[in-house]
RNA sequence: GGUCCCUUCGUCUAUCGGUUAGGACGCCAGAUUUUCAAUCUGGAGAGAGGGGUUCGACUCCCCUAGGGACUGCCA
């Protein structure tokens, strides 16, 4: 026995994504709480796709989850399932309720229903099928449903690990469709049969199903199988405090990773968001894990709030590798369409060190590490050419050969020896910083002057101050 | 309409009957200064409203207001 593991507590979670777009931030969120309650117990992290609407999955929409998924790096510990594949499985216990008088064949014409909704709907009541108790009709071939046969007394409780226990009264809980007339399975039939089937233990999931819960445990029940535990956890919302949309900027994973948040990062964000532990803000996935409980969860919505991710984002890209730093910021170049040298690489891997901490996102990164991508001769802005008087020239001159002579091409040699100079030629770094940045950078927007030299390397450093005073002798 | 959920600084949160209501992001000011950041220091900033219960309520109960979900042969 591992030591350091957790031991196994038979704790199921599961994501079940409908496949019919982008995995959205909210469903991301979501799946990253089941992943962390299963690492957390011990226990199993699983994917179920639920394309039993035909007509609204696609292929390139569960593609697209599981890229995002992949990208955000939750994994399922088991191969996912889908859902239309085990709609037998689904149909067979359909006929288990209905041998149990649990279920019943209801005739109503869409016409008919549409009627009995809006006169329930008058009445402030739930609707309730006329089939549920009457004989059948003299064609029982006819097109027909499998309703699920509620009781009409007493209470449901769903004793929620986030929202508390919350009782429904089962007269207002309708018979809902288990089976549609063409025989496919409704959701919520499919989820209580394959949450069963999985060994699915918790269910967390978007509040938007908690009144979901009880008719789903009304079926567990009827079926004399263990009701889950459930978590409804509160929808992510807009800066607005409205639904999340388009508008708001992002929506769905992989616009998040174009904008040059990396997965961690997110991570963190997304586990801050609703979810707290003490003061603790910027943290790595093992301490989430050892911290995470659902019923820590905040129960009301979240705002998604951008200044606070590109915090979050800025603090773990710092703690990122450079090589992998270096990769991301030069594929986000190419993928702008920025001109590059055929040396960008080598550049981007030298500056990347000297620059990190400055940004908040891949993006940024790209931007800070511009000055060191320009191909000389640079052009110099009027107002470094401004700076460049004759006793600036010379000055320059002087700290040239300080800078050839150097021992070591370093970040805190060269600010030494930049300070060093300041002192020999009795002035402040005014008298000459200025205009070696417009020099060193063309004007682009860099750190230090010693990081830039360290980043732009001493042959590169030297040719662009040797390209400037020469434009002047 | 009905059922259900939610409500602490601008935002994310801590508090789990007794605190000057804490932290973080953001914001403001100062320090630093070779640009922009970053960094450091300081500051402003909250219990939706009204009733109870209690010696004492952000915390428990009720009402009101506001926000949200569901009310599909979608998931």
């Amino acid at each position: 026995m591992s030591s350091s593991s957790p031991a196994p507590s038979g704790v199921v979670t599961r994501f079940a994504p409908s496949p019919t777009g982008f995995l959205h931030i909210g469903g991301a969120r979501t799946a990253l709480f089941n992943w962390l309650y299963a690492r957390h117990t011990g226990g199993k992290f699983l994917i179920r796709v639920e394309d039993t609407d035909r007509e609204r999955s696609t292929e390139a929409a569960v593609a697209a989850i599981f890229e995002g998924l992949d990208w955000l790096g939750l994994k399922s510990d088991e191969e996912p399932i889908f859902q239309y594949s085990r709609a037998d499985r689904h149909r067979e216990v359909v006929q288990e309720l209905l041998a149990k008088g649990r279920a019943y064949r209801c005739w109503m014409t869409v016409e008919e229903l549409e009627a009995a909704r809006e006169k329930a709907r008058a009445e402030g009541r739930a609707i309730r099928s006329p089939w549920r108790d009457a004989p059948p009709p003299a064609d029982p071939s006819a097109p027909h449903v499998i309703r699920f046969k509620g009781p009409l007394e007493g209470e449901t409780l769903v004793d929620d690990m986030v929202k508390g226990p919350v009782t429904f009264r089962n007269i207002e809980l309708d018979d809902l469709v288990l089976l549609r007339n063409d025989g496919a399975p409704t959701y919520n039939l499919a989820v209580v049969v394959d949450d069963h089937d999985m060994g699915v233990t918790h269910v967390i999931r978007g509040d938007d199903h908690l009144n979901n819960a009880a008719r789903q445990s009304l079926i567990y029940q009827a079926m004399e199988w263990d009701v889950p535990a459930f978590a409804h956890i509160p929808l992510i919302h807009g800066p607005d405090g409205a639904k999340l949309s388009k508008r708001h900027g992002a929506q769905a994973v992989g616009e998040f990773a174009d904008m040059g948040y990396i997965p961690e990062g997110l991570r963190n964000y997304l586990a801050r968001l609703g979810w707290g532990h003490g003061d603790d803000e910027v943290f790595n996935d093992e301490q989430a894990i050892s911290w995470f409980d659902v019923k820590d969860v905040v129960k009301a919505p979240a705002r998604l709030d951008w200044a606070k991710l590109n915090f979050i984002n800025s603090q773990h890209l710092r703690q990122a590798d450079d090589t992998r730093l270096t990769a991301l910021t030069l594929k986000a170049l190419k993928a702008a369409g920025t001109d590059l040298p055929a040396d960008a690489e080598a550049r981007i891997a030298s500056t990347v060190p000297q620059v990190k901490e400055g940004a908040k996102t891949i993006l940024e990164l790209g931007e800070h590490v511009a000055f060191a991508l320009k191909v000389r001769p640079l052009t110099l802005e009027e107002k470094t050419a401004k700076q460049l008087s004759e006793e600036t020239v010379a000055r320059l001159a002087r700290l040239r050969e300080h800078l050839a002579a150097a021992p070591v091409w370093g970040v805190a040699e060269l600010e030494a020896l930049l300070k060093s100079f300041a002192e020999s030629e009795a002035v402040g770094f005014g008298k000459f910083g200025p205009p070696l940045r417009g020099i060193l950078t063309g004007g682009a927007q860099a750190p230090d002057l010693n990081k830039i030299m360290a980043a732009l390397g001493r042959d590169e450093s030297l040719g662009r101050l040797d390209d400037a005073l020469a434009s002047r002798a």
